[in-house]
RNA sequence: GCUCGGGUGGCGAAACUGGCAAACGCAGGGGACUUAAAAUCCCCAGGGGGAUCUCCCCCGUGUGGGUUCGAAUCCCACCCCGAGCACCA
């Protein structure tokens, strides 16, 4: 199974960067292919979205109208880069054949209890005019909208429970036998799980408890006061009737701040005193309570001890009110009571100062050892925190699939019964999303009104589609099963495909849609519809086509596409060029200057067939190397090249190998070898880069069936040995010479060699050799003093 | 700030596990072919210096140190570029 990433088919056409990323896996899948495997290749649209619904919008053209003839482009596209797609399991998921089972997906998530509704303070872009989720929003700004801020807005929102599977999510990314996957990637999704160890510690207050999280418990003994996020809930209780207007106001100010600007680290500090005191449990003398938005609600327990010695914000927030500043880490031999100027880190000499029974300890074992005291008085234990959220799936928009559930006055909401999906998306003429934060589906009475599934009293839909990412989140398991419109993914075929052997796609989804896949195949397996919890046993990212040093995009202008190049040059030199530039996995900048390289390789293949077909049949691919009819040299060049170019491809060194063919050519040319065989292998080994070609050249090389069946060819190890060797002499370390000796030649004698090399002497000048290093069959260096 | 990548000729890059730095290609120079140009083919090509000119020396993989017989590769410190995370307690 050959997967790679289906793209959006939004834009005006498929760019460098997607024929880059899809060529690339499809050399993989012609590779594997030749090796004699069933490739599974196929390919489809991820047609609805908010990219494809603003597209829509921006050509004034219905969406409904609009996708299609994208994707009639993206397939000629797709065709014309010669893709070893199976088209006959293509898809797209705007067809209700496909969403039908998107919502069937909603229904089985709600009914095991991983879905939920609740109101939540959401990302709001005014632009999109619609709720993103947080892995939208970046710095503050909309993904799709730079320099556009993300507000604050209350609504209903439908939420996958993610954070329930944070541990295995990211210990699986250790696990190679699950999940081989690109190191960047993997590091991608542990910093978006943001795993913390550390402790949970209760604050007595007033006959309230507050608990906090910290990851320092060591620095107990320095929490001097106590900060709790404007939207806590003991906030009301806490707060003494003095402060009460002042908590009031603050609240209020923080509540009208977009979630944005709460979140952009380097603001003033601002907070307001509850009035109310806590006792530090360690110390046992009473903090101060406050309230301030540097606390964030959705993290942790909303509220934190602040130690303004050790932690550079509650410094900041201490400096800024007055509040005292205890240090508890002091370097050895510093004295404990030097004033601080800024919050000091724990260092690796850093000692417990002020800290009583637990002075003289360093950070980790005072953590430690605090953390279990507490814990014996019932104040405090170890826990973990995870930075990841829950995800959510509703969106105020039209282009998606609706969401399936019916909200009734007597029952609440209900379930659209599996047998009446799928709620099919009503085609609206006016789709545009407005302020209101209603979802355009409301606007159609006919759609919205419908009896109640439980009582049959008049209930209303829910207007709220799904996150485009549902959508894509799924993909994968219906390509094998497109053609059974009464199950998502068949079990036999499941079985038979999954998980994914090979996925190759962008490292911009290494926390989006790669965490969400795997987050639905872990709940989908433990509901024992599938076999497996990891749904991608390889992933590679591959590099990023950057034009003049910045990564394409239309605003600057500099985005390429690819049909002129194929027009000009054919599809194969251009695959061969992308697939030259460099490494893969690494990506390049696209020139035109050097496409001509690839391009001349191509024709003087080309010669080379044309001479090979008309000459005499020799050794190579498949032949036993009977008569060496041609120049040894040029054989060994052979086999080590098939070999070179084996190893490339399992690794996906797509350069190099490609790098290797071109050395074998002009080995070929210098010794005038031509060679039937040869050719033979040569070709097969040029098909996964450029099949078009390929092809045509083993039709002139005689075959009646397609290169594609041919086998993919071996090398002869006795090729590879050879009897002489040469071997670099160097002296005091700089290499002086070369000497030739027979394979296997022993220490001894290719020292004895060395020395009667006369290059080699008059670098010794008579000097004695006071010591000889020996790398046998490749370097001898020879000491002197 | 934290976490990952990366920095090698004019350019894209290569170099197995510490063992000939620059393979392969682009651009460039010279030559052959041609009335000419393009295409094609052949040769040259890291920098500096020397020479008895089919030869030799020195320098050279971001910077500075270190380990080693030997470092692009390993270690320490620093600089720069890219990506991810970020008032995450």
């Amino acid at each position: 199974y050959n997967l790679m990433m289906f793209p959006y088919p939004s834009a005006e056409g498929l760019h460098v960067g997607n024929i880059y990323a899809f060529t690339g896996a499809d050399v993989n899948g012609r590779y594997h292919r030749l090796r004699g495997k069933t490739v599974f290749e196929p390919m489809g649209f991820d047609a609805f979205g908010i990219h494809s619904e603003n597209h829509a919008i921006k050509v004034g053209v219905h969406p409904g109208e609009l996708i299609p003839r994208n994707i009639a482009n993206f397939r000629r596209q797709l065709r014309q880069m010669g893709g070893m797609f199976d088209w006959r399991h293509e898809l797209s998921t705007t067809d209700p054949a496909y969403y039908k089972w998107t919502q069937w997906l909603f229904l089985q998530l709600l009914k095991a209890g991983k879905a939920y509704k609740k109101q939540a303070a959401v990302n709001w872009c005014p632009e999109c005019k619609t709720v993103l989720a947080n892995e939208q929003v970046i710095a503050g700004e909309c993904e799709r909208h730079p320099g556009v801020a993300v507000s604050q807005r209350f609504l209903e929102q439908w939420f996958f429970r993610i954070t329930d599977y944070a541990e295995r999510l990211l210990a699986n990314l250790d696990d190679r036998a699950k999940m081989d996957w690109s190191h960047s990637t993997a590091m991608a999704q542990r910093n978006w799980i943001g795993r913390s160890e550390g402790a949970e510690i209760a604050f007595e207050a007033g006959g309230e408890t507050i608990r906090v999280f910290t990851t320092r418990p060591d620095t107990l003994f320095g929490a001097t006061f106590m900060v709790l996020a404007p939207e806590h809930p003991l906030t009301e209780r806490l707060t003494t009737p003095a402060q009460r207007k002042t908590v009031e106001a603050y609240r209020q100010r923080a509540a009208a701040t977009d979630l944005v600007s709460r979140r952009v680290g380097d603001r003033e500090k601002t907070g307001v005193p509850t009035g109310a005191h806590a006792v530090n449990p360690a110390t046992g003398e009473p903090i101060p309570v406050w309230i301030a938005d540097y606390v964030l609600m959705e993290y942790g327990t909303g509220a934190i001890m602040a130690v303004p010695g050790h932690d550079q914000r509650d410094f900041e927030f201490a400096s800024a009110f007055g509040l005292p500043v205890v240090r508890v880490l002091a370097a050895e031999g510093e004295d404990a009571g030097t004033p601080l100027e800024e919050a000091l880190e724990a260092t690796d000499d850093a000692r417990l100062v002020n800290s009583g029974q637990f002075d003289g300890m360093n950070a980790d074992e005072g953590g430690r050892a605090i953390t279990a005291w507490l814990a014996e008085r019932g104040a405090g234990r170890a826990t973990v925190q995870y930075r990841l959220y829950d995800w959510c799936i509703s969106r105020q928009r039209y282009w998606g699939p609706p969401i399936p559930i019916i909200y009734c006055e007597a029952c609440g909401p209900v379930p659209v019964p599996e047998e009446d999906l799928p709620v099919l998306l009503p085609p609206l003429a006016d789709f545009r999303p407005d302020d209101s934060g209603v979802s355009p589906l409301a606007r159609d009475a006919a759609w919205y009104h419908v009896p109640c599934p439980g009582c049959g009293r008049p209930a209303r839909r829910e207007t709220d589609v799904s996150d485009t990412f549902l959508d894509s989140a799924w993909y994968y398991l219906r390509y094998p099963s497109t053609e059974f419109d009464d199950r998502p993914f068949d079990p036999a075929r499941t079985r038979r495909w999954l998980p994914v052997a090979s996925y190759i796609g962008g490292n911009e989804h290494a926390v989006l849609h790669l965490l969400y896949s795997r987050f639905l195949a872990m709940v989908l397996q433990e509901l024992g519809h599938l076999h497996f919890e990891e749904p991608f046993a390889r992933f590679r990212a591959h590099g990023l086509i950057v034009k003049d040093g910045a990564k394409m995009s239309k605003s600057r202008g500099n985005v390429v596409i690819p049909d002129e190049y194929i027009a000009q040059w054919g599809a194969d030199t251009f695959r061969m060029y992308l697939m030259f530039l460099g490494p893969f996995e690494e990506g390049g900048d696209f020139r035109d200057a050097g496409i001509s390289g690839p391009r001349r390789f191509l024709d003087r293949v080309w010669d080379y067939v044309g001479q090979a077909a008309g000459g005499p049949a020799g050794p190579g691919a498949s032949a036993a190397p009977a008569e060496p009819i041609v120049a040894r040299e040029a054989l060994v060049k052979y086999h080590q090249t098939v070999k070179k170019v084996t190893g490339d491809l399992e690794s996906l060194n797509y350069n190099t190998a490609i790098a290797a063919m071109m050395e074998l050519l002009n080995t070929l040319r210098e010794h005038e070898a031509v060679s039937l065989g040869v050719a033979e292998g040569l070709v097969v080994m040029l098909a996964p880069f450029a099949p078009h070609f390929a092809e045509e050249c083993w039709e002139r090389l005689g075959h009646g069936t397609s290169v594609m069946d041919a086998a993919w060819p071996g090398w002869d190890e006795q090729f590879l040995v050879q009897d002489r060797v040469e071997v670099v002499v160097q002296v005091n370390g700089k290499t002086r010479s070369r000497v030739t000796v027979p394979a296997g030649a022993d220490e001894e004698a290719v020292g004895r060699a060395a020395l009667a090399d006369e290059a080699t002497r008059r670098f010794l000048d008579g000097k004695t050799v006071r010591k000889r290093i020996y790398v046998p069959g490749r370097l001898i260096n020879l000491v002197v003093g």
